[in-house]
DNA sequence: CTTGTATATACGAAAATCCATATATATAAT
DNA sequence: ATTATATATATGGATTTTCGTATATACAAG
């Protein structure tokens, strides 16, 4: 993981607020977080594509969702900077945070393993 | 120190290895940076203007010399952010970090307390 | 005062990034 | 089969970022 490439995905406002509430629910799909962000679908969507891309994310699908997941698969220094930068950052998070609870019709998680 | 902003100063390649030198040398001069990153002085200055403007970076002028380093008042995650990128990342910095030993002639640093 | 070195900034062009909109695909429900 | 929902992608344009070059400023040395 080049760490030039790296920030450069987290160097954009609807990038890094996804990575931090994926980061922080463990998993969600792609209309909760626009949702969350109150942004339009394909812009969430192009954003997620690129994580994807760059391995930061790894997907699931199931039914009509598609879940989003941080990759295990990171590098360690790149995963403790996310998980610092979420620790440090919970006001940053709250308005998208808020907006995800305050969501009627999530869709129901199924777990993946089984 | 918003986190978008932050992100984006070291989303720049080369921000990124001015930033990661001067973090591993502690304290680094722009001629020194212009040698070890192997740019022009112009193409460092504007970049260091930018991080010492976000307020990453301090910067100090002795005789003809302008040093700069690691705003010690930074939050501590972002001050983490750096040192795990650093320690993480040591052969990305490699090349540099030949070139600046590589350097003569390299300003005689005065302790700025005394 | 002139010359040389170190650094900063201004300006216009080139490149990269981001976005709105339209559209395509896939699945689910009726 | 038709309709509705969820997601992905293509396209063209707007905005932002980056850069090379030229120039300005500051200090030091002679």
């Amino acid at each position: 993981m080049n760490p030039v490439q790296f920030y450069k995905c987290l160097a954009d406002e609807t990038r890094l607020r996804c990575l931090m509430l994926i980061e922080h629910e463990g998993e969600l799909c792609v209309c909760e977080l626009t949702e969350a962000l109150d942004e339009s679908q394909p812009k969430i969507s192009r954003h997620l594509a690129q994580l994807r891309q760059c391995e930061l994310l790894l997907d699931r699908k199931q039914g009509q969702w598609v879940y989003y997941r941080i990759n295990p698969s990171l590098p360690d220094w790149a995963k403790l900077v996310l998980q610092q930068t979420n620790e440090a950052n919970k006001a940053f998070l709250k308005v998208n945070l808020d907006n995800l609870f305050r969501m009627g019709d999530r869709p129901n998680r199924v777990a993946s393993c089984c």
